[in-house]
DNA sequence: ATGTAC
């Protein structure tokens, strides 16, 4: 495998974009030459286990891939409807992770002062919990109903701006604010898993998850789209990046333990023992395809509350004038049905953004015209990306990054890493620090720049790929993690 | 990423 990377880079074909022939199958590489020569082997081996599932009909990675349990972040994996599999390892374990994206009406200069900014994190400390809440916490909200019915099932009071369809802009500007699922399944999960998920509600989780204080810096070349969505240079947005707790993980350990049985049973299996996978049409296929539905609901409900928290304290710190639109929610980490062209597909994202470009029949009516915005995180300190998709992502299914793209493990970056060096990165004791919240800096250290990749290289690749374009930067101004 | 077992 090492081999064929090598002989990959003597015969540079585009510049952007390269089909691998692996083993097991063809496996679609989108990463400039610089991205695909630095890539570890062992990410085509993942893939050649990858491809050894049957009857897969595409598999590609981003530029942003890395390494993970049985495949690697940065996966697109596709398998027909009428006969294909579902694999829990390419969906990984974070079911739903995915990121949404607030526009307020303040201005960076609103926040010039460190002390404000400082203000608005301690705030947000008080309104948004960073770890599990105690019992009676959000006791309106019934996790049953969450679990089941995604956005619809949340109680009036969780959407501020409006209720009616049209008015509704928190439950219609997302990707997908409900996933429909056979309830039946739901029984066969653990009932510590409600009371410890209803406490989870509205909590970021730790790792890479964050809130984060932005300012937008729109891309000349689609300011016509950034200025249709609302966007304005300078302005003061709040993106949010989480997933579905102790739910999805849940879902993730019964139903992987049910399919480790069923492949044992029927012979199936790969060189890798980890990657795990169910035909569709299966009882364990079905069973993990519903519970993860349920996990999607549960994620997109997770960033809402998240965002209805910071919306609180936004207007405690401003008042009530304070706003906080919804510009969009959507998912990396997920698995569905997909029509493309005459084709029903099952398609699975892990650590992959989708990014519809103008004009096709999935954007949601708000986008129709001019597609859906695609939220791309960096690196902590480092700039996020608004992207929309382009025709061109037709070849990868609308596929795109989804962040940076780890290159270091966390314990390697704790080891590598100086405390000046992280402090340097976040400016700390400038005027322009970005304020980070209690947590102290050395238990953030292995969320460091120096543990990914440059997210500006990851994006140039996916602009010089034509699989989307930039719409606008945004620059942190203050971060919030979770422990 | 996460809960849990070590």
């Amino acid at each position: 495998m090492e081999r064929l990377l090598q002989d990959n880079e003597q015969r540079p074909q585009e510049a952007y974009y390269r089909k691998v022939q692996l083993p097991a199958g063809d496996l679609h590489v989108y990463a400039s030459d610089s991205l695909f020569a630095g890539l570890d082997y062992k990410v085509l081996d993942m893939a050649n286990n990858n491809l050894q599932i049957p009857g897969n009909r595409y598999m590609s990675y981003t530029p942003d891939v890395h390494v993970g349990v049985g495949t690697c972040i940065g996966t697109t994996a596709i398998w027909d409807m009428a006969d294909g599999y579902v694999s829990p390892s390419i969906v990984g374990s974070d079911i739903g992770c995915g990121m949404r994206l607030h526009l307020t009406n303040l201005h960076r200069d609103d926040l010039r002062d460190v002390k404000l900014r400082r203000k608005l994190v301690k705030a947000i400390e008080r309104h948004l919990p960073v770890e599990e809440q105690a019992r009676g916490h959000f006791s309106d909200i019934r996790l049953d109903h969450i679990v089941r019915k995604g956005l619809s099932g949340l109680p009036k009071k969780y959407v501020p701006d409006g209720y009616t369809p049209r008015k509704a802009t928190s439950l219609t500007r997302v990707e997908c604010g409900k996933f429909g699922l056979d309830e039946s399944y739901l029984e066969r999960l653990p009932e510590t898993v409600y009371h410890r998920a209803h406490r989870q509600l509205g909590t970021l989780g730790n790792g890479n998850h964050f809130a984060e204080i932005q300012y937008v810096e729109i891309d000349e070349d689609h300011r016509d789209i950034a200025e249709q969505w609302g966007l304005s240079d300078g302005q003061v947005a709040v993106m949010i990046h989480s997933g579905s707790r102790a739910w999805g993980g849940a879902v993730n350990q019964y139903c992987s333990s049910e399919i480790v049985k069923m492949m044992s049973r029927r012979g199936l299996g790969t060189a890798d023992p980890k990657l795990l996978f169910a035909p569709l049409d299966s009882e364990s296929g079905q069973m993990y395809v519903n519970l993860m539905y349920s996990a999607l609901n549960y994620a997109v409900v997770n960033r809402h509350l998240i965002a209805y928290a910071i919306r609180e304290a936004g207007q405690q710190v401003f008042g009530s004038k304070f706003e906080m639109s919804t510009l969009y929610d959507l998912m990396h980490n997920y698995a569905w049905e997909e029509k493309h062209g005459k084709n029903t597909l099952f398609v699975h994202r892990k650590g992959a953004t989708r990014a519809l470009p103008p004009g096709h029949p999935d954007n949601p009516d708000a986008y129709a015209e001019t597609g859906h915005p695609a939220l791309i995180p960096g690196s902590m300190g480092t700039s996020s990306y608004i992207m929309v998709g382009k025709p061109g992502g037709q070849s990868n299914y609308y596929s795109i990054c989804h962040g940076a793209g780890r290159i270091r493990s966390r314990s390697a970056t704790k080891r590598l890493v100086t405390m000046d060096q992280f402090r340097s990165s976040m400016r700390i004791g400038s005027d322009d620090e970005i304020v980070v919240n209690q947590r102290t800096l050395e238990s953030l250290i292995d969320e460091s720049p120096q543990a990914y990749k440059d997210v500006d290289q990851i994006i140039d690749s996916v602009v010089g790929a034509g699989l989307a374009g930039v719409v606008a930067k945004c620059k942190p101004l203050a971060a919030v993690k979770g422990v």
